[in-house]
DNA sequence: TCTGGGGTCCTCTCTCAA
DNA sequence: TCTGTTGAGAGAGGACCC
């Protein structure tokens, strides 16, 4: 007996310039690019028509304008698509609970509760493009598969196809019929297969390794050699369409950061001082926002050359206070060499606890540092909670560290800001 | 072509303690 | 007391995903 098909794949097409041509209606017909539209800028979602000239997700702007010359550039409303993204997984919620979003435009749904209410997977596929067509007014693409991985390939194999013609429809719904997995799968380049990137199709490559099919018929033992223990046995699994991970709710987010891209690499120490005090102070209103404090500090840099190094602390108690992320934050970067030019600056937060969870084994989040009086902690947790309440009614920008005033501003960087690189 | 920003996960190296 | 082994944890780098 074969496993039941009941994993659905759903990927909205061309999501982002998708919704913008939802709201402009001028834009239909014309190759829409959304993404970051400075110099440094890159695609984050594109329209079928400038798909046709070449144009990709993840393509720097400079390119994706020259090879379209005649495209309509818009940098993205992510609030917008998040709505959207919102009303998206309301119409899974009516079809299964088992829903695993991916991004705001793509999930996972495990639909095998649902075959009583709704019917076949097929029939509630059919279901979902549906209701995706008449109450979003968008396309999406369905794969159906037994696996995540097929399922995953399904869909893109549903999607439409571009031609200079304009968008030609695809099936919209795929399923990988169990008698015919291997058959669907090894013709496939490996780089299809999930956790196979540029860097590893490369170093396949050279083993003469280009199919799932030829990666399939190489020695598990031989595989690890090339990719590394853990890679080496997923890949062979997967290669051999043995995909068992389940359709998962709710995983805890494990990190929480803000990075950026400059419009022209940073040399001034004191210019990046500033740049890293606005990002700790962001990064913190976030995780107190989500009542979470973390232990390990990070700061990135990227120099001009591409060359990317990282510096981190940890502490022994989570931490959520924007003074103490900005001192940390700024002390490591005191540590590390500027001097080559910066071209991105970041700060993350890991190793995080809620403050349910922390409480239970420390005094509390936002226990006083080392040397620290409690009355001073109590004044900085006030003060805290003073600028996320201003923050929540007035906006971002309403107050924020005297530091900032008169430098780059009170420019506290939101999710979704500046998303696709600097606006410059 | 010249490469974003949100993340996750893995590997390697080093240090420290048992 | 010294030496070797092992395992855990931290720090750093890198690949990957959308």
């Amino acid at each position: 007996m074969t496993a039941p098909l009941d994993i659905l794949h759903v990927d909205m097409d061309a999501f982002f310039a998708a919704v913008e041509i939802l709201d402009d209606p001028s834009l239909q017909g014309l190759p829409v690019i959304v993404g970051g539209t400075g110099s440094r800028g890159v695609v984050a979602s594109c329209s079928y028509e400038a798909r046709a000239v070449g144009v990709r997700s993840a393509m720097p702007m400079v390119e994706a304008r020259r090879r379209c010359p005649r495209a309509v550039v818009l940098s993205g409303r992510h609030g917008r698509y998040g709505e959207v993204s919102r009303r998206l997984h309301e119409i899974f919620e009516v079809f299964t609970p088992i829903i695993e979003p991916i991004s705001l435009d793509e999930a996972f749904l495990d639909v095998s509760g649902g075959h009583r209410l709704f019917g076949s997977s097929m029939e509630i596929a059919e279901a979902i493009r549906a209701r995706v067509a008449e109450d979003l007014k968008l396309s999406c693409s369905v794969g159906i598969a037994r696996c995540k991985l097929l399922a995953k390939l399904a869909s893109r194999a549903a999607k439409p196809i571009a031609s200079v013609s304009g968008p030609l429809a695809g099936p919209g719904i795929f399923v990988v019929d169990p008698e015919r997995e291997l058959e669907f799968l090894h013709p496939r380049p490996v780089s299809d297969l999930w956790g196979v990137g540029p860097r590893t199709a490369e170093r396949l490559a050279r083993y003469g390794i280009a199919t799932i099919g030829d990666l399939a018929n190489v020695d598990a033992e031989h595989l690890v050699r090339f990719v590394g223990r853990s890679a080496g046995a997923q890949l062979h699994d997967l290669a051999w369409a043995r995909d068992d991970r389940p359709v998962e709710m709710g995983r805890p987010v494990k990190s929480v950061g803000h990075e950026e891209t400059f419009a022209v690499d940073v040399h001034d120490r004191e210019q990046l001082r500033l740049e890293v005090t606005r990002m700790a102070e962001a990064v913190g209103s976030r995780l107190r926002a989500s009542d979470l404090g973390g232990r390990t500090v990070t700061v990135k840099l990227r120099y001009g050359d591409f060359t990317t190094i990282t510096r981190s602390h940890s502490l022994h108690r989570p931490v959520a206070s924007s003074a103490e992320l900005v001192k940390i934050a700024a002390a490591l970067l005191s540590g590390a060499d500027v001097h080559p030019g910066v071209r991105l600056l970041g700060v993350s937060v890991s190793s995080l606890e809620t403050r349910a969870a922390a409480s239970g084994e420390q005094l509390s989040l936002w226990e006083p540092a080392g040397g620290e009086t409690d009355l001073a902690s109590a004044a900085r947790a006030d003060l805290d909670a003073v600028v996320d309440a201003i923050r929540e009614r007035y906006g971002v920008a309403a107050v924020g560290p005297a530091a900032l005033v008169g430098a780059s501003g009170l420019r506290v960087k939101q999710l979704g800001d500046s998303q696709w690189g600097p606006s410059r």
